[in-house]
DNA sequence: AGAGAAGCGGACCGCGCGGTCAGGTTATGA
DNA sequence: TCATAACCTGACCGCGCGGTCCGCTTCTCT
């Protein structure tokens, strides 16, 4: 799973110390040998699969042992821990996206928002590390950064044509929708290995929350679009 | 805060290996010296406010320190680490059961579930523990079963009233409820540093999607009462 | 084919964690 | 007051983690 180009591990600070380092895309020729591109994809296989099943508390070790690499060669492809979660996050987050934009032009606005939610939780709910990565200090990432905006700008989309279409409450944006689709999941986290569909049924009550015939006043105004920017700004002032 | 009688943090299985370890209830004494009382309720208020700072990855070292104790004496209350959290989150339970319990004899069914809602999700909120302790290995634990399950009864007390009250849809359960918990708290959780009370948003548009006016049908059934023993079991017998 | 850059692997390091223990200290009850 | 059980402390242990390093292998290009 998750064969498709994921991110590229690397930061612009980060200076190489050895020749030739592939962290560093640089202008330099930023080509992979063979055998190290196909290394990098089992890496990001395993990572991505070994981090839906543990968490992200997996450790490197095991990462590499299950791609049939040495420890080393994951430190070559990402200099850090955390820069090969991000890496996956940022993955998540633009194929989320991707499917978004395609139902962005789907006929039905509600079926489309209501397709886009169901996928978006689907994939959390199977992935025990998207959780932990959403509250984390991983969201503070730029690239991280840079995926949630996309993301919301597409929900933002989807939104707006379900509540034109009359199929959606007013006062509801996308990114209440992206924020929402954590919540079905975590509701549904505690009876995962018994009910393993069972956020489903979560899903189904929040989206009939967000209907108009439902709709009480909220007592909150909705985040803001570039809220998770303020919010990484907020946390590297305080603490 | 959190100065309450806060669990026991003894095991039946766990036997003392020094003369009158005070872990034991057993049917001895279990009467504490005034010091080790004392001490105990400081580890059990600096555990409380780090686990919620800090989340479980808080450390005894800080703990202790914070609690002006030495690190023995964290283990000499509390067998292990898990033992300390599975008392502070037994204690949260508890606490929010005992509202509950409160509550369901308030005029107003729809109120009074609304009330208890508002608190347990603000407890969540606050609380960065509280969430990884939900979905954790924490909740395989006899005790935190114990909790949950009462909980689980208090809610479907409230939650009955408010349903044959007619402020509800017939569809939801206590169980329900007590998952929608954590939902809103997971909604607000990633934009909580500058949106502190952006919680109240995401509960109020569940609640909406509690009401009957919003109901559809639901797609999955609810989980049963003791679905989280059945968890324990099956987490127990996979792994 | 051969030179040399690119890539690999796993022993190694320092760190901080949960947990232990021997020996000093203090509350308690007679 | 005093004997003793209960209690506290902090140095200590083993472990597994993230991350480093360098000798060796393998690909690539001419």
């Amino acid at each position: 799973m998750a064969s498709t180009a994921a991110g590229d591990g690397s930061r612009p600070g980060v200076e190489g110390r050895r020749p030739h380092d592939p962290r560093v895309v640089g202008d330099a020729p930023a080509r992979l040998r063979a055998d190290a591109a196909h290394n990098r994809r089992a890496l990001l296989d395993a990572a991505s699969a070994t981090f839906a099943e543990e968490g992200m508390d997996a450790s490197i070790a095991r990462i590499a042992a299950r791609a049939g690499i040495g420890k080393g060669t994951v430190f070559r492809h990402f200099a850090t821990k955390q820069h090969l979660v991000v890496a996956i996050f940022c993955d998540r987050l633009d194929r989320l996206a991707d499917l978004g934009a395609e139902l962005s032009t789907a006929p039905d606005p509600a079926a489309a928002l209501s397709e886009f939610m169901t996928v978006g939780v689907e994939q959390q709910a199977s992935d025990r590390s998207f959780c932990q990565a959403a509250t984390g200090d991983t969201r503070n990432d730029p690239a991280v950064r840079a995926a949630s905006v996309r993301l919301a700008e597409v929900a933002e989309t989807l939104t707006a044509r379900a509540r034109d279409a009359g199929s959606i409450r007013a006062d509801v944006t996308g990114q209440d929708v992206v924020l929402l689709l954590g919540a079905a999941c975590q509701a549904a986290a505690p009876v995962a290995a018994t009910a393993p569909e069972l956020w489903r049924r979560y899903l189904a009550l929040i989206f009939d929350g967000l209907r108009p015939q439902a709709a009480h006043p909220l007592p909150h105004p909705a985040p803001t679009r570039t809220q998770l920017a303020d919010e990484a700004a907020a946390a590297g002032s305080a603490g």
